[in-house]
RNA sequence: CGGGGUGUAGCGCAGCUUGGUAGCGCGCAGCGUUCGGGACGCUGAGGUCGUGGGUUCAAAUCCCGCCACCCCGACCA
């Protein structure tokens, strides 16, 4: 490809909206160009390396035993009903309608179109297991596009979806586990790989494949003695005693100052450390109950981990005042004993019906003769509670582990915790029985003749996300370093000049190569030499050619690697051996 | 959805306070001089000033509505 026949331009200037790098250098380098908030155009530069992503991709799934389909882009309405997600997906769910007044959702994931692909067949346990994929775009109304290509409203997945029986699964999961590692060391990406949430596609577990950066948006943990990978919505640690040589001390309600409201305050005024506070959380659910959850003063509740334990899986958001005062409290004063507490208070305060469910995280059993969770905030006669004993003095019938994990802490397996930030850019799902029971008909016919529901899983990996996470990871202050496999070319081919002789030969070299199967990008411009260079940096292809004068007197070509700081002068055949290497 | 900010030529911006013929740099086109890390001179093209309404003799500028985009948060691939 010439230069001066390739759609799409370098831009010398940076603009100033860019806070990623790979949003930057993918339009200054012109691979991608906006069209709205997280909707882009793939420009031929871009679209050559998405494509080589796509066919590594393709490559390892088909090794696997994974067959790409395609399916359509537009979901009847109907089949997200069955499985109740036009109400409870995660994402907010695109809909349009036809000329008739069908309604459709514009695919954002495709676990029921698979399903009821699969349905429409006759299958027998024979069959099984089976995994089919698809690479398709996929529509999200995010919330917040973000960071060019690594949030985006409409972006092209590669989805697979297995099919079998509960006792098949575990292979064919870790079948795709390995494909994704494959696939993304294959890539440079040496992804980590964590546990993490399922959430709305539902399912008991999952693994996400996290490109580190600090780009990213994932957080989370590793314990690198144990290995254990864990993202922050699920990262489980071991919470040791805090003081358990500590005697017991007789409960106290002592009075405290109007001003002692947050956990800050009450450190500065009991002069305590804030693992020995109580505090007390609130949410609301979509029914409009209130859970209070009352966890270790110096630790966050994972709302996740919470939503996830209590089956409310996207229906909890923060109590706000008035579902505070439904319950007889306000801020800085919810009540950690519960609801036999507030009752004296209910009728003054409250608002509305509403069940009260109180969670005590495991966190409280750490601590002996704790401070606070017993307010009180009659005017003039604030107080609290003092040696306050969980067990003894309260105690909840829902008792979870609902804390967000902190760097440092000891994780599940006894290491400690190390905090990471990265790229998603893959995941694989167990979802079990989770579409099958929602679904009618997800079945196939048993040894016996009986009826029985498919165990899946489903596997997905964007691709423009995880070209944007190898330019993260592969770039300098000049521009892009693509790895070979992915670059859109393999040379540079840059002419300077116009002299007869050099361009003769350049057009030479740029068959040459050409005919070696060797893809090149050819320079071919009236321009200065700088703005060449600057440009082959800026693109980032992994091996550069320069024609000159200089060059065509001694009858060499000069070379350089992308992450050369110095070229050299080859003869033809030196030259071969370097490009084909 | 809450808070903050921005919309003027392909890109980056000035002009708006104090209403009066729409500007600058880069880029683009032509000519010339140049030519090894983003040259220089001259000439030129290119803008419904996001959009709808209002005030006014007159609106990029003042007022109201709407839309888009960016950042933080919330939410979540």
């Amino acid at each position: 490809m010439r230069v001066t026949q390739l759609f799409g331009k370098t831009s010398k200037t940076e603009g100033t909206d860019y806070q990623v790098p790979s949003h930057r250098l993918l339009t200054q380098a012109g691979f991608i160009r906006e069209s709205t908030a997280g909707r882009y155009y793939l420009l031929p530069l871009g679209l050559k390396v998405h494509d080589k992503i796509i066919e590594i991709v393709r490559k390892h799934m088909n090794a696997a035993g994974a067959q790409e389909v395609v399916m359509p882009v537009l979901h009847p309405l109907e089949l997200w009903q069955e499985t109740n997600r036009t109400t409870t997906t995660g994402f907010e769910l695109m809909k349009i309608k036809d000329r008739r007044e069908a309604e459709f959702a514009l695919g954002g994931t495709a676990e029921e179109m698979a399903v009821d692909l699969v349905r429409k067949f006759n299958i027998s346990y024979k069959d099984l297991p089976f995994n089919i994929y698809q690479f398709s775009m996929k529509f999200r109304d995010e919330l917040r596009a973000r960071g060019g290509l690594l949030r985006v409203r409409e972006f092209v997945m590669k989805d697979a979806y297995s099919f079998g029986t509960e006792e098949q699964f575990k292979a064919v999961y870790q079948q795709m586990w390995d494909a994704y590692a494959a696939i993304f060391k294959e890539l440079g990406l040496d992804a980590d790989v964590v546990a993490a949430d399922n959430g709305y596609i539902g399912g008991e577990y999952c693994h996400e494949f996290i490109s580190e950066s600090d780009q990213g948006e994932s957080r989370y943990f590793i314990d690198e003695t144990t290995g254990y990978a864990a993202h922050e919505d699920v990262a489980e640690v071991i919470l040791e005693a805090v003081n358990p040589e500590e005697a017991l001390l007789d409960f106290q309600q002592v009075h405290v100052p109007a001003w002692v409201q947050k956990i800050a305050d009450m450190e500065k005024y009991f002069k305590k450390d804030k693992r020995f506070m109580i505090k007390s959380v609130a949410y609301v659910n979509s029914e409009g109950d209130i859970i209070v959850v009352v966890i270790r003063g110096d630790l966050e509740v994972n709302k996740t981990k919470l939503e996830q334990k209590l089956h409310m899986v996207g229906q909890l958001e923060a109590a706000s005042e008035e579902d505070l005062a439904a319950i007889g409290t306000r801020t800085g004063y919810v009540h950690a004993a519960g609801q036999t507490f507030l009752k004296p208070r209910k009728a003054k305060y409250a608002k509305r019906d509403c069940k009260v469910i109180y969670v005590a995280d495991e966190s409280l059993k750490t601590i002996r003769n704790g401070i606070g969770g017993h307010a009180s905030f009659e005017e003039g006669k604030e107080s609290e509670g003092t040696n306050v004993n969980y067990g003894r003095d309260f105690k909840h019938d829902i008792e979870l582990d609902v804390a967000m994990a902190q760097p440092g802490m000891k994780s599940k397996d006894g290491g400690v915790l190390v905090e990471k930030k990265g790229i998603e850019v893959g995941n694989i799902f167990q979802l079990g029985y989770h579409y099958s029971n929602l679904m009618h008909d997800a079945e196939y016919t048993d040894a016996t003749g009986k009826r029985q529901k498919y165990y899946m899983g489903c596997y997905g990996i964007g691709i423009g996300r995880t070209l944007a996470a190898v330019v993260e990871r592969f770039h300098d202050e000049k521009g892009i370093i693509w790895p070979a496999n992915i670059a859109p070319f393999q040379v540079y081919l840059a002419r300077l000049g116009t002299d007869e002789n050099v361009i003769k030969a350049a057009d030479e070299l740029y068959e040459n190569i050409t005919a070696l199967g060797i893809e090149v990008l050819y320079d071919d411009r009236d321009t200065r030499p700088g703005e060449k260079f600057a440009d082959a940096d800026l693109l980032g292809i992994p091996h550069r050619v320069v024609v000159s004068a200089k060059t065509v007197s001694g009858g060499m070509f000069e070379y350089k690697k992308r992450t050369d700081s110095e070229s050299s002068m080859q003869t033809w055949e030196n030259l071969k051996n370097l490009l084909t290497a």
